[in-house]
DNA sequence: GGGTAGTTAGGACGATTGTACTAATTGCCG
DNA sequence: CGGCAATTAGTACAATCGTCCTAACTACCC
């Protein structure tokens, strides 16, 4: 039949849609298996007729619930963002005892999950969507901004003594760091330095970024 | 066959390659082109006919040169890869006037060069082959190795009251820093913090990690 | 000038791509 | 149960992909 109301909004429409077998409804089924193959294959072989076979439909049915191939990257892209956004605010350390431990927790949590194989491959891949598309550079760098601003609230919560600008510095050069080790540490190699020396240095750092000039 | 009249003589004999119109040997002609295709729409728009094409010349003559696309992407980074090594080189700031000052060199062209549409663009793509292509993760390995080393070097000539893995680590965590600002700052986009005051953050923070525990 | 190796152009093949279209099936509601 | 909308499957089509093959052209050496 004809395709009418080709796009809802890209967020999830919440319980009102039909499941099948697997208890996800064909939308979360299609974003889950687009996923993976984005993260094991890569952007260059990401193919609708491969994110269809990958979870079991046709490729008329992928058509359905995606008309077009951006409109699926870009409903992934927002699904990654959601999930890793909520990810990153929940486990951002709260009950630190002090400044110093709240900086190693932080950014334990963030490079470890940097050299991660599913985040790592993820990111490589988001970063050339964002190159390639406009909304997938919105995409990413909100995601960037909420990162940074939760980052600034703990920083002002641990070191009050700081000017804002500190602050922001310091958030966006953990930022950078971990984005860096993505780039640098996420392949496995033989290095004389890893990403646990990584966290050492950027605790370090960043506490001599909050330090009074 | 219609090809464009062959006007240019072949200067000195020695490895008396053959050059066309440009002056290039097609060998070279083929992998900037491949090169600014890869830059421009990314690893999954380079296809050997548009390579082809964007120089000029058949597919038929491309294979000729490059029997397999795999081939052409390896002869690609490899280029790119000496190419960047060479650059990098020869950018090391020899005559600064004392470590700071070097740092301070040396950060900004890292990351200045880093922000570069031309470099940030490659480096996206260059992961991406990284990660999908053994050859590519080593020779992206080995010029973030002889980048280190070149670091290392430099940072034992300013800062010769260092221990080798202080140097060593100050080096790594400058690599880091220069390709997670490819990651965060290569976007145009509007922010508190930009690559400028990073740099200033980054020398501050590689002092931190010289200085004496 | 003739010959030989090195280049080049062009076509062909099967495979894969994104998307459009039709028809069948399913689920839900009155 | 009937009917209608939502969902699914399957096919088709033009475009592009990597690679192979052959014939023609070019440069250079004897």
């Amino acid at each position: 039949m004809k395709r009418q109301d080709p796009q809802k909004p890209a967020d999830a429409p919440g319980p009102a849609r039909q499941s099948n077998a697997l208890g996800k409804s064909s939308r979360e089924q299609i974003l889950a298996a687009a996923e993976m193959i984005l993260k094991r294959d890569g952007y260059h072989k990401l193919s609708t007729r491969r994110v269809a076979a990958s979870c079991g439909i046709s490729v008329g049915n992928l058509t359905y619930h995606f008309p077009s191939k951006v409109q699926l990257i870009k409903a992934l892209m927002v699904a990654v963002r959601v999930r890793y956004q909520r990810e990153r605010l929940t486990v951002h350390p709260e009950g630190a005892a002090d400044g110093r431990a709240y900086l190693v927790r932080l950014l334990s949590w963030m490079l470890e999950d940097a050299v991660c194989s599913d985040t790592s491959a993820l990111f490589l891949e988001l970063w050339v969507l964002a190159k390639h598309y406009d909304f997938g550079a919105e995409i990413l760098e909100k995601f960037y901004a909420v990162t940074v601003g939760r980052m600034i609230t703990g920083l002002a919560h641990y070191f009050p003594d700081t000017s804002v600008e500190q602050r922001e510095q310091a958030a966006y050069f953990m930022l950078t760091l971990s984005e860096g080790t993505v780039a640098v540490f996420s392949r496995s190699y033989k290095r004389p330095v890893d990403e646990r020396d990584m966290v050492v240095l950027a605790v370090k750092s960043v506490q001599a970024i909050l330090s009074p000039a």
